[in-house]
DNA sequence: AACAGCACCTGTAGGC
DNA sequence: TGCCTACAGGTGCTGT
């Protein structure tokens, strides 16, 4: 569910709640939310400590401790971070961080894909994780050093080049610079590259302006859906009229993931799009 | 190296 | 209503 622009808008909802605040308690209720060292040493390495920032990476939400050390939550496909649940949520409960003033954080996931994480201090934080693609470094310059010939598709849903980038916005990226999602990534000529590294800035910025997508699950640290799912184009329109020409939205899958473009506005690869390369 | 397939999980929607 | 299948915004492992 959460992509990077909906992890920052549930993280700019978390931090004026939990700068500063120095954390009491922390319940586990699904042992296999908690990864590093597991939870035995998770709850002991939490009491006590003051929350100095809060930061994202790539669609981690990052609690930067007084001890340098740093607490990651991952969202998986369902996670919500909210300071407040109902009843019918309790059974999604998978933990709970209680602070000495009484706010009290709770990590609802059904799915239980989501994952919790300290980082002791000094410790690489998140090594397998790509550029932000809308910090200092360019897109364009991680698009170019990629030499796949996977298809593009995949290649932007790769955390390890482009941390932050799933499913949606991959699709929606593609769709805004045109290119058909099973191009070889290493094929692009330049301008077509340059026009999808602008196009992965535009919809990732765009989206967090929209606080986010509300598919389903998704919700705000305020418990409020996002509404960029009204300014999606193509990502779960398949069958609808393309906005640009009226084409009808194509739905593959691409990588295991559902792929959604428009056949006219993304033109097929030359050779086909079945990628099965010659030897030679 | 790259890729497919599957595992991890639960909930929901749609067809019958 | 119930049963069944398909599908879901993610990641990581295994085998080929």
């Amino acid at each position: 569910m959460p992509e990077l622009p909906e992890v920052e808008t549930v993280m700019r909802g978390l931090a004026p709640h939990l700068r500063g605040r120095r954390i009491a308690r922390v319940r586990v209720f699904w042992s296999k939310t908690i990864g590093g060292r597991g939870e035995k040493f998770f709850a002991p390495a939490l009491r006590g400590r003051t929350v100095r920032r809060l930061f994202r990476r790539g669609k981690h939400v990052c609690l930067g401790l007084d001890d340098r050390s740093v607490l990651t939550l991952h969202l998986g496909m369902t996670g919500r971070l909210l300071f407040g649940i109902r009843p019918g949520h309790r059974k999604h409960l998978r933990l709970e961080i209680d602070f000495e003033d009484g706010t009290r954080l709770f990590f609802l996931d059904p799915r239980k894909f989501g994952r919790a994480r300290i980082w002791a201090a000094g410790e690489d934080l998140l090594p397998s994780l790509g550029i932000e693609p809308l910090g200092e470094e360019p897109v364009e310059d991680a698009l170019r050093g990629c030499r796949s010939r996977r298809a593009v598709k995949t290649v932007l849903l790769d955390q390890s080049l482009l941390a932050g980038v799933g499913n949606i916005y991959a699709d929606e990226s593609l769709f805004q610079a045109r290119i058909h999602p099973l191009t070889p990534a290493a094929s692009l000529a330049p301008a077509r590259r340059r026009r999808l590294a602008q196009a992965v800035v535009r919809v990732l910025a765009g989206a967090i302006a929209g606080r986010g997508t509300t598919l389903r699950d998704f919700r705000t640290a305020e418990g409020e859906p996002g509404s960029h799912q009204e300014r999606l184009r193509v990502y779960g329109r398949t069958g609808e009229p393309c906005p640009a020409c009226g084409t009808s939205i194509r739905r593959d899958t691409i990588g295991g993931r559902s792929s959604h473009y428009c056949p006219r506005c993304q033109r097929a690869p030359r050779g086909g799009c079945r990628g099965r390369s010659r030897s030679g």
